[in-house]
DNA sequence: CTGGTCTCCTGATCGC
DNA sequence: TGCGATCAGGAGACCA
């Protein structure tokens, strides 16, 4: 369940690993994982992927791996770029072989540098991912700015931006990418529980110094996971295979039934947004 | 505009 | 040993 934090350390890597390759598509196995901008994945859609492998970079150099929220963003030489989203279960997988048992490898491409050859793979077990092509630069763009600004910078001002008039749960507005994105589940938990907010508080009720502390606990606990090489929970990793750590960090997500860090009380779970949330009924009473 | 529910998908886990 | 049921969940679709 790649976030923020994990999208961050996919980034970082790609980045100082690949840019500067020459990249082209070696291989489409599902050609059901691509998408186009604005339909990101047609299902009933009756256009037949028509999307022609240039599209999927090729014979281009890489130049940039950006990020927001939980979105990727591969920049070429020749002004293409690719917009990946790895949903539930995306990896990002750099390889120098590519290994035929590897289950669920949806696209390969190759990787030439001065003197070696390498693999990107995108591998996706649950398929909730989605590639999809940008003619160019502001293809990302337009996508992109669908999106809230990003949790990784978010500021009270912001915030207050954001909630202010709101009579619905904090929880549901923190997890709508339109509005603030980069938070899944996970982080969204964590960060309520630092600033000591219940779930289901509603977003205009919080005051000014509740709102500070939201923006700070989300900054902070989304920075300290990245340090720690984001949350490994099941398939995550960095695109060299290594695991995270941020899961041994977990306060409440995870930790239903388990006793709070800070008070003792049982971490209690309930279903809000259609989603098991945890959270510590003594720290963060309604 | 809002909230709820369903859908997609696979692998892990559990009860029998 | 194996089988079916259950669950997890990002985000779009759809409905009240």
């Amino acid at each position: 369940m790649p976030e923020l934090p994990e999208v961050e350390c996919i980034r970082s890597y790609l980045e100082h690993t690949c840019v500067g390759a020459k990249i082209a598509l070696s291989q489409l196995v599902r050609e059901d994982i691509v998408g186009s901008v604005g339909s990101p994945r047609g299902k009933r859609s009756a256009k037949k992927s028509t999307t022609p492998k240039v599209a999927l970079l090729d014979s281009s150099t890489l130049v940039g791996v950006e990020r927001k929220g939980k979105q990727l963003g591969l920049i070429a030489d020749n002004g293409r770029a690719l917009l990946i989203r790895l949903g539930m279960s995306g990896q990002l997988l750099v390889v120098e072989s590519v290994d035929k048992n590897l289950s669920h490898v949806h696209a390969v491409w190759s990787l030439r540098f001065n003197n070696t050859l390498k693999f990107l793979l995108f591998r996706d077990p649950r398929r909730f991912g989605s590639i999809l092509p940008c003619r160019n630069r502001a293809g990302i763009d337009d996508h992109w700015n669908k999106l809230g600004p990003d949790a990784l910078t978010i500021s009270q001002p912001i915030l207050w931006q954001i909630m202010k008039n709101r009579v619905t749960g904090v929880k549901a507005l923190l997890l709508d990418q339109a509005r603030i994105c980069g938070l899944g589940n996970i982080y969204v938990d964590e960060s309520l529980f630092l600033s000591g907010i219940h779930p289901k508080k509603q977003a205009c009720f919080l005051n000014d110094v509740e709102l500070q502390l939201l923006a700070y606990s989300i900054r902070r606990v989304l920075s300290k996971a990245i340090h720690a090489g984001g949350s490994t929970l099941r398939d995550y990793r960095t695109p060299d295979g290594a695991e995270g750590n941020f899961q041994k960090a977990h306060s409440v997500y995870g930790r239903i039934g388990l006793l709070c860090t800070m008070c003792k009380a049982t971490i209690v779970g309930d279903i809000v947004g259609g989603r098991t949330t945890a959270f510590c009924p003594n720290c963060q009473a309604l």
